[in-house]
DNA sequence: ATTAGGG
DNA sequence: CCCTAAT
């Protein structure tokens, strides 16, 4: 209708081609602000978290919230952060990355099980530095090595020699900030304190809280990270690449040359703002390599080892056990021979906050059967007391944890508000057929995408159909919205661990998209993807002019075939009719434009077809 | 950085 | 969507 207002009313003499074009100047910069240290933030919010809830269980102290106290302590955990750099094991420090490179795979985890570590960093010292609160303690890893060798096969030897031996061959003594914080004052950091319908229940529950309670402040406590660009760390990028599928493959292979990066670099080459958090990993991962940093870190993707558990003195009727490890997905990191001990923490550092933050959960083994029903009492299950925890195992996964969810919900608004999403079945039914694709709902978590996909064009939709200015199909507003959301979107929803940092993440045009698109290509032709980007998508940071430019060569296709051949969600004939007038419309007069003015073809009505374009 | 096309 | 080549 809007359209048919449009094309109707430019019969005259419309010259397409005089579209003034819009200055570069134009060019919309999107600096995506987030930072690797965002991410590394998420994750350890993540073992904060989690050190938070078996500090808690510990104490039973069914009151507190663990995750308040979180929350809270990371609203001003990152002012310090930013200080110094003491060789505390924090990931501050930059890497001096060289040639030669070693590799390493570390599978696992395992926290402090005795006072140890937490000696070695006091925890006044710890809480200065990274602003932590009184749970100040350091995940040691204490990496399989062993597997890692047992890998070795992937890289050219170098495995864990030199940097490995810095340290105890089996401790890398690689220490987070305080990521998981075991309380100190606890005689045993690790003792996690479940009771058959309480424990789980109530993580539950802190979980919940988390959700409804913290996105606002994790969210600022987002923003709040991005002050620490100068320690941001490219690795992350490449982890997060390294995990895709794809490219995984290609690891042996560059390790093998000490060019990991090179095969990295070319997919995210001309990638740079425009897609949320992928953006900036890739953009990084580009930088990176121009820097010629050189320490890179491949988790393989499967890898969920349980932890090994051990029951503990119990008393009463709870289930006490320890949990001293967890075993983690492979990661093979690469860092120079000569990379410093530091460097090669914070390597490693970035290898599990990649992992992390793509979304971690946690399964429950038992008897080496994982137990999937998380209403189960621990008893139900098989936990007890009486037997022989040694049968219970704990496993990292990939995926978003109920957790993470929260954590990542930086933006307090589009995800989680609920009127929009109502609001948006309600205004425009056609979107519902744009939510489903399952490559992007994944989880629960998706909502937050799905509203974010949806939400700004529903509300595009509904300024659009009063208006026939073209501008009206993108309000800024509302694609503000989206843009800000959609940069953490990836965070929550990707958990699909291979592709995490693989493809960007499939984003079907929407109908209303396609209108916009359609429009746009009336107005400016077939040849100027970045205007059409810049009028009907410049606040669509995940639609790319090459994205435009491929969608409508799919339009054309789609439009040429036979409806039955068509798939995804249908587009309205009405739309693929357009496509084929104007994709004739300007092929045409690409050929004709030389000779003269404005063709005259058969196929449209191109005055009015086409007028559309006059508008604005 | 864009555009055009092939994959 | 990705990737390359050519502008």
């Amino acid at each position: 209708m809007v359209f048919k207002r449009k094309l109707d009313c430019l019969s005259v003499g419309f010259d397409f081609p005089n579209v003034p074009r819009a200055p570069r100047s134009c060019r919309r910069k999107v600096l995506n602000k987030r930072t690797d240290d965002a991410d590394q933030i998420c994750a350890i919010d993540l073992l904060a978290l989690a050190g938070k809830l078996l500090q808690e269980s510990e104490s039973s102290s069914a009151s507190s919230n663990a995750f308040e106290e979180i929350k809270q302590e990371q609203e001003d955990k990152y002012k310090p952060f930013k200080c110094e750099s003491s060789d505390k094991g924090n990931s501050v420090s930059r890497p001096a990355y060289e040639n030669t490179s070693e590799k390493c795979v570390v599978n696992s985890f395992s926290f402090p099980d005795n006072d140890d570590i937490l000696e070695r960093t006091p925890m006044s010292d710890n809480k200065k530095i990274h602003g932590l609160t009184p749970v100040g303690c350091d995940v040691n890893v204490n990496t399989g090595f062993q597997q890692g060798v047992a890998t070795g096969g992937l890289g050219d030897g170098g495995l864990i020699t030199d940097t490995c031996n810095v340290e105890d061959a089996t401790s890398l003594g690689v220490q987070f900030p305080k990521s998981v914080c075991v309380d100190g004052d606890l005689k045993s950091p690790s003792y996690m304190d479940m009771t058959p319908n309480d424990s789980f229940a109530r993580h539950g529950n802190h979980t919940n809280l988390g959700r409804r309670d913290d996105d606002e402040k994790l969210y600022s406590y987002h923003k709040l990270s991005n002050k620490f660009k100068p320690y941001r760390s490219p690795t992350i990028r490449r982890i997060r690449k390294s995990l895709s599928s794809k490219y995984w493959k290609q690891v042996p292979k560059d390790i093998g040359h000490s060019r990991a990066d090179v095969g990295v670099k070319a997919l995210y080459r001309k990638r740079k703002s425009c897609y949320g958090y992928n953006a900036w990993q890739r953009e990084t991962i580009y930088k990176r390599r121009k820097s010629s940093e050189r320490s890179s870190v491949v988790t393989s993707d499967g890898g969920l080892s349980s932890g090994s558990v051990s029951k503990l003195p119990e008393k009463g009727d709870a289930v006490k056990l320890s949990i001293k490890s967890f075993r983690i997905p492979e990661l093979f990191i690469e860092v120079p021979q000569t990379a410093t001990v530091g460097s090669l923490k914070r390597t490693v550092m970035e290898a599990v906050s990649v992992l992390l933050s793509g979304g971690i959960r946690v399964g429950v083994l038992v008897q080496g059967k994982k137990v999937r029903d998380d209403r189960k009492t621990l008893s139900q299950s098989g936990i007890s007391c009486e037997e022989n925890l040694s049968n219970l195992g704990f496993t990292l996964e990939p995926g978003p944890s109920k957790v993470h969810v929260p954590l990542c919900c930086e933006d307090p608004v589009v995800p989680t508000n609920p009127a929009n999403s109502s609001e948006r079945s309600a205004a425009s039914p056609m979107l519902e057929s744009e939510i489903p694709h399952a490559d992007d709902v994944i989880n629960p978590g998706n909502i937050v995408d799905n509203n974010l996909e949806l939400v700004p064009y529903q509300s595009d939709m509904s300024v659009d159909e009063p208006s026939s200015d073209s501008r009206a199909l993108v309000p800024l507003p509302a694609l503000a919205l989206e843009v800000k959301a959609l940069d953490i979107a990836p965070l929550n929803q990707k958990p699909k661990r291979t592709e995490l940092a693989q493809r960007r993440t499939r984003r079907p045009f929407s109908v209303t998209e396609v209108e916009a698109l359609v429009h746009a290509v009336e107005e400016l032709g077939t040849g100027r993807w970045r205007d059409v980007k810049l009028r009907a998508f410049e606040n669509a940071d995940h639609r790319t002019y090459v994205d435009l430019k491929d969608k409508w060569k799919t339009l054309v296709h789609t439009a040429s075939i036979s409806p039955q051949q068509r798939r995804g969600e249908p587009v309205p004939q009405e739309l693929l009719d357009r496509v084929l007038r104007a994709y004739g419309y300007w092929s045409q007069r690409q050929g004709k434009h030389q000779a003269r003015g404005a063709p005259k073809d058969p196929d449209m009505k191109r005055g009015e077809a086409l007028g559309s374009g006059v508008s604005v």
